[in-house]
DNA sequence: CCTGGCACTCACGCCCTTCGACTGCCAATA
DNA sequence: TATTGGCAGTCGAAGGGCGTGAGTGCCAGG
């Protein structure tokens, strides 16, 4: 494996047919193969000495000798960086977003859920969001609710998310005190962020009479849980099922992995967190990239969905290294886009 | 298959022997084995004819002439009824239960999804849980909230359960009538059934002014619907990756189904819905007694748990028809119990 | 630099055999 | 009548040998 940059072109489309040859069959790919398919006007020995070339590059594998060759991460990875950007939607799957997004829909997070639905339908894999962080929208509410023997807080952002959080009821605190804060917190953090509030709240606990400081601490408290770990950002799964199917091509271990991973928000977090930073629109991390550590032969394709230009959360798909990643990749495109006008529709 | 009630104690205990035998090791029993292992003085020759008689009875089936038996579903079934009542636990069991539920847990359905990772845990299978449906609890807390181009409305149950839904700003209200009326109806619904504030919120709607009579409808229209379908009632599910270990036992077609029906609450509803009718404490469908259509090879042991004497939810586990039973439905009962402590205990 | 040709490799499928784990049945027995 | 030892029979699993064919690597000639 030595300057992998440099390939000569009939070597790149050579590399083409086998990545595209290996993802439709699934079968290694012989020389004679690539002379029917790629057509180039060049006999089968020609494509054998480059195929060799190509092993020796890193881009191609063996399984055995009188077998075809197998792409490598290197080759997904080449292939995907030199993607034509043109269509790559089949009609259906430009109807099912365009029928998807056609409905009226306010709740983002249901948006979202619906989001990954949408693309492990389109993609038979499974489909992947994640939603706006709380700790960076604002909030519209904050209401604390007596529970008797608990207290809620309550947290409601601009965008629709609520959390919540049921804590031990203060001792010294009587129902008249928290009814006394109810009606003055309702409005008190209308349009501050979570870390605003929290500092807010401390301050008022300091000025406040004994009874209701402690319950504006715990509110204080509440809003710091809220900014940080998993309270503050999680990952929406759809479809996982349609992996299921995938795990014959897959060996044991990695089927375990994944769905240990998909069920561990912060290990899908972990996958998908770089993308917000990616400067291009579409990010795709292939195989061993992965900064997992155990062995991982899955890919994800993830996009970050932007309101206005701000990106404020990201979707994608993960699947096994070898798909089909034209169409993958347009379709966490397409859907992406969509979320964004959506998103800034909404005023996210 | 005649008269399935009548058998011998001594085919009773054959089938006991070959139905542990077979969980414990996953390969057909011979009659050789049974010799060994239950040690009933007898020659195998004679667990053949016994053997022989079983299957003829349907307890049992043979993959081929020159293989052991396997048993069937109706084995497994009788297997479970006649389960000494025993302890089933194994002492790090009994420690992991004990410690989960030492943890002071004040919201219920954090509780339960911990429940799920628990029963996940001990059984090495899939844990599930369904909280007390939403239309039983009484109200805390009606909110609504102004969103801009949206009106979020909020339903505080007595239990912690929050429920939001955001709909269409109706036209006509401006900002002054929502804030009317958020301070109306904060608590005007405490201490009520959905049904009842649904109601009362219709009734509120008729003597009042045209401007908040809009959003009182819409209000009572959220509250219908979060008494039916799928707001009202959801399942959660903790360590479906311990099925894909399982997967190499299960036919494609199963697994496939089995991690559709984990994705779709609807499905694990049916699977678990007849449980809390049940007089028993902890019930078990065993493969093709579900009322599902199509092939369906795994086995649902679940139990309702209780606040007090009312059954407010239920817990269970999924996994493969050949499962330890004795282990599993010791900890869905252990289990269930604590968790009936804590409910209780909080109020539930 | 390309090509046709050729020797070589090796998985796969097939057939055959052996092995052994079972069963089913029967005649002898208690 | 229930039980038993014995024995023939069945059939899958495992292993060996063989032919086939897809595919490679390499080379000598254009």
């Amino acid at each position: 494996m030595s300057d992998p940059l440099e390939l000569g072109s009939r070597k790149v489309a050579i590399l083409r047919a086998v990545v595209e040859e290996f993802v439709r069959t699934g079968e290694p790919v012989g020389s004679e193969t690539i002379v029917e398919r790629a057509g180039l006007g060049v006999s089968s020995a020609t494509i054998r000495n480059e195929m060799a070339a190509l092993e020796e590059l890193g881009y191609l594998t063996h399984p055995h000798t009188s077998a075809g060759r197998i792409p490598t991460d290197h080759a997904y990875r080449r292939y995907v960086d030199t993607l034509p950007s043109g269509r790559g939607l089949r009609d259906p799957q430009r109807r099912a977003i365009t029928g998807f997004f056609a409905e009226t829909m306010l709740d983002l997070e249901e948006v979202l859920k619906g989001t990954t639905q949408l693309l492990s339908r389109l993609t038979m894999y499974a489909g992947l969001a994640v939603p706006p962080s709380f700790s960076e929208e604002t909030l519209l509410r904050v209401e604390v609710v007596d529970m008797g023997p608990a207290v809620m807080v309550l947290a409601v952002g601009q965008h629709g998310r609520v959390e919540k959080a049921i804590v031990d009821r203060p001792k010294d605190l009587d129902g008249q005190a928290i009814e006394t804060l109810e009606r003055r917190v309702g409005d008190e953090f209308r349009g501050e962020s979570l870390a605003e509030a929290q500092a807010r709240a401390l301050k008022l606990a300091g000025a406040s009479p004994q009874a209701e400081r402690e319950l504006l601490l715990v509110i204080a408290d509440t809003l710091r849980e809220m900014q940080t770990g998993s309270r503050n950002v999680h990952v929406l799964v759809g479809g996982a099922a349609n992996l299921a199917d995938e795990a014959a091509h897959w060996r044991r271990a990695t089927v375990q992995r994944l769905f240990e991973a998909l069920e561990h928000e912060s290990e899908m977090l972990r996958l998908l967190r770089d993308v917000s930073v990616t400067p291009e629109e579409v990010s795709v991390t292939i195989g061993a990239e992965h900064p997992t550590t155990e062995e991982w032969e899955a890919t994800v394709v993830a996009a970050p969905f932007r309101s206005g230009e701000n990106p404020v959360g990201t979707i994608g798909v993960v699947g096994p290294t070898a798909m089909d990643y034209v169409n993958v990749v347009a379709s966490v495109r397409a859907v992406a886009r969509r979320l964004s006008e959506l998103a800034t529709e909404l005023g996210v």
